[in-house]
DNA sequence: TCCGATTTGTTCGTATGTATG
DNA sequence: GCATACATACGAACAAATCGG
C-alpha cells in the first residue's frame, strides 16, 4: 500500500523526490509553483498538494506563504536535532570523566544534548550502536573507535554517516583506512618517548617496556619508546618489550616481567603502558624484595590518581583529557555550521608532557 | 499563524485533542466518522479530514480505513523514542563512572540510548534541561537533584512530565516535598553510624565529624554520626561538628580543624564527609607534626581510589554505586513497562558497607 | 507606498475507489 | 452483498502573503 505506484500524489512525490536526490533539484532551488505542476503533470491543485505536503512533511521542501516551494538544503532532516551521539569505549576508564566532561562543556554551552553509547571496546557492539544512531535523529558524532588498531570492517556504516550528512569526529584511535577523516589525538608517540627518554638520560641502559596490543595509544607509545631508544644508539631488543592484551591486562604484564628477570635479564628500568600497570608492577616487585626506585625504576601514563595518591609518586605522562574533549567538540560544531560541501580535513595531536615524581632515580648518582 | 484560532481545521483538531487529554474521549475509544464530525461541525469532510490528519500526525489518533478513527494509549508519542535521559550534577565526581556504567549496563541490554545532562549542581541548570527535555522525545528520565537540601521552585517541570507520560527517578538525593517519588538513594545515615561506631567501639571519646551542608548526603551521613554518639551515651555538642560548602571545600574542613584544635579541644577522631576530605585532613595532620592513626583516627567515605592508593589506607565506607546505577535503571523499566495507572511508589535504599583499612587505632590498647 | 500578478493556504462541493464488518 | 467509513481525486472559490514594478 505504500509503495502503490498506481496513485498519483504518491508517483508525483517520488519523482520530485528522486529529481532532489538526483541533483537535478538542488537545495534553495524554487520548485515550479503548484498550479504549473497541476498544468504539467495533468493533475488536480489539490493531488500536487498532497504530494508536496509529504515532501515538507519529510524535511525535502518547504513552502512558503506567497512565494513558493523551495528545495531544502539537509534532505530528510526536518529540523536540527541538537544532539549529538558520544561513543566511547569504557566508561570504567579513569580518563572518561575528564573526557566527558570536556566534550559536554563545549556542546551544553552550544545547546547540544549528548547521546552515550558504550562499546565496551567491542566491533560487534559499535556496528550495532552506529546502525542504530543512523536511525536515530542526531546531529553529529564524536567516536573513539573499537580496538581501533584492527582493520575495520564496517566502514560502509561510516560511509552511510557521510550520506545522511551526519559529521563524524574520531578520538583518542583512528582506523588505518580512515586517517584523512577529521580526529583529535593524543601524540602518544611523543609521550612513550618522553618517559623512555627520561629514564636514559638518568643514565638507565636495560629499560624494559610493556605495551598493550590492541589499541593504538599501545602502539603509539611503543613507538615513541623505540624512537627513544635509538635515537640514543641503544639497540631495540624485541624481547625487551612485554605485550599485553584487554583480556590478560590483570596477571600478563606482572608474570610476564618475572619471566624476564628469572631468565637473567638484566633491568634497571621500565616503561609502563599506563599507571594502573606501573602499579601492578611496583607492588609485583615489592613482592619480590625489590624497591622503586632504588632497584628499579617505573614509569607510568596518564598522570592518574594511581600515579599521585600512592606509595612512591609515579613519574607520568599528562595529557589534558579534558581538553580533547573540548577540542573534537568544537571541531565537530565547525563541521556542522560550515556544512562542509568539501569536509574540511582537520586533525590535530595534542602534546605530552612529562610530571617527574619519586619513580625514578637518577643512576649516574651514588645512592646516598 | 500557528495559534489562529479563526482557522476552522485548527479549531476542531484543539477541540478534539482537548477532549483526548482530558479524558472525555478515552485510549480505544472509535471517534465519531468524518461524515459525523462534518455534520456536527458543520464543515466539510476535507476540513474534517486535515484536523484528523494532523492529530493522527502527531500521534493523538489512528485512521483505520474502513473501520474508523480510534485514540491511541500513549497521545502525543508516535513511538518510543528508547531514549531515557540521565541527569547529573557532576561529571568530575569520582562516583559518575561507576554510577553511568550501572546505568548504561541495564539500559544498553534493553535496547535503550541515554541521553547525558550535567547541571553542575546547579538549580537554574537542571531547569533549563527540564525543558529542553520536554521538547524532546524522550521514554523516561534518572535525575540525580542539584543542591537537594533546598526547596524546589521548580516542581511544576516535573508535574509537565507526568502529564507528558514520562516516568523518573530520582538517585542520590531527593526534594523534600517529592518524596513519594520513586527514587534510589545510598543509606547515607547508616554509613555516617557505621564509621563513627566503629571509632566509638576501638575507644575513640572525642570524634569531630566534618560534612557538607549543601546536600542530602552530608545531611544524611551526619544524622548517623549523631545517632551513633547517642547510641553509646555520648554528649552531641554541635560544636564538634564542622560543615562546609561546596564553594568551600578546599579550604574550610582543614582551616576550621586547626581553629578547633588551637582553640584546646581533645580530638582523638575524625568522621569525614568524604575520602578527599580526609585526604585533605589527613595532609593538614601531618604538616601539624601529627600521625594518623597514632595521635589521631580519621574515617572517609566513598572507598575511591584516594582511600585504596594513599599512604595510609583509609578505612571508609563502600557504596556500590554501579548497583545503584543498575537499580534506577531497573526501576525506571518497571515503570516503563507497566504504563502505570497509579504511579508505582517504589522506594529503596542500598546498604552501606563498612571497609577498614590503617587510618584509625585501637586506642582499647597500648601503642607498641 | 501602493497595486496587481503570482503563489500558497483554507474551505467547500462532489465523485469514485476500497477496506471493514 | 450491503452499509459504513476511510482514501483518492477533481473542480472551484476566496484569503493571505510575497514581490516586482
Amino acid at each position: 500500500m505504500s509503495e502503490d505506484g498506481k496513485l498519483k500524489y504518491y508517483r508525483l512525490k517520488e519523482d520530485l523526490k528522486e529529481q532532489i536526490l538526483s541533483g537535478k533539484i538542488k537545495a534553495g532551488d524554487k520548485l515550479p509553483s503548484e498550479n504549473e505542476l497541476a498544468r504539467t503533470y495533468c493533475l488536480s491543485r489539490h493531488t500536487v498538494r498532497k504530494a508536496l505536503a509529504i515532501l515538507a512533511d519529510a524535511g525535502y521542501v518547504e513552502a512558503v506563504h506567497g512565494s513558493g516551494t523551495y528545495c531544502l538544503k539537509r534532505f530528510g532532516k526536518k529540523r536540527e536535532s541538537k544532539i549529538i551521539a558520544v561513543v566511547t569505549t569504557y566508561l570504567s576508564n579513569y580518563i572518561f570523566p575528564k573526557l566527558i566532561q570536556g566534550i559536554d562543556k563545549v556542546l551544553s554551552e552550544n545547546g547540544y544534548s549528548i547521546i552515550l553509547k558504550n562499546t565496551g571496546n567491542s566491533r560487534k557492539k559499535e556496528a550495532e550502536y552506529l546502525e542504530d544512531l543512523l536511525t536515530k535523529d542526531i546531529d553529529g558524532m564524536i567516536i573513539e573507535p573499537s580496538k581501533s588498531e584492527l582493520y575495520c570492517k564496517h566502514v560502509y556504516l561510516y560511509e552511510r554517516m557521510e550520506e545522511n550528512q551526519i559529521p563524524y569526529v574520531f578520538i583518542q584511535g583512528l582506523y588505518e583506512q580512515m586517517e584523512e577523516k577529521p580526529h583529535i589525538l593524543m601524540d602518544d608517540c611523543q609521550g612513550g618517548y618522553l618517559v623512555t627518554n627520561h629514564l636514559i638520560r638518568l643514565g638507565h641502559r636495560h629499560i624494559v617496556g610493556i605495551f598493550k596490543a590492541d589499541d593504538r595509544q599501545g602502539r603509539e607509545r611503543h613507538r615513541g619508546y623505540v624512537k627513544a631508544l635509538q635515537e640514543a644508539g641503544f639497540l631495540y631488543e624485541p624481547d625487551q618489550v612485554i605485550w599485553f592484551h584487554t583480556e590478560d591486562r590483570r596477571e600478563k604484564p606482572s608474570a610476564a616481567l618475572k619471566q624476564l628477570r628469572k631468565q637473567g635479564r638484566e633491568i634497571d628500568g621500565i616503561v609502563c603502558y599506563n599507571d594502573e600497570i606501573a602499579i601492578q608492577v611496583m607492588e609485583s616487585l615489592k613482592q619480590e624484595g625489590l624497591s622503586v626506585p632504588e632497584d628499579l625504576s617505573v614509569t607510568g601514563y596518564d598522570d592518574s590518581l594511581y600515579a599521585r595518591e600512592s606509595e612512591v609518586g609515579i613519574t607520568t605522562i599528562a595529557h589534558p583529557q579534558e581538553k580533547l574533549g573540548e577540542m573534537a567538540a568544537q571541531l565537530l560544531l565547525e563541521q556542522l555550521r560550515h556544512v562542509p560541501p568539501e569536509a574540511s580535513r582537520v586533525q590535530r595531536l595534542i602534546e605530552a608532557k612529562l610530571i617527574v615524581r619519586d619513580s625514578c632515580r637518577d643512576r649516574k648518582k651514588q645512592l646516598v
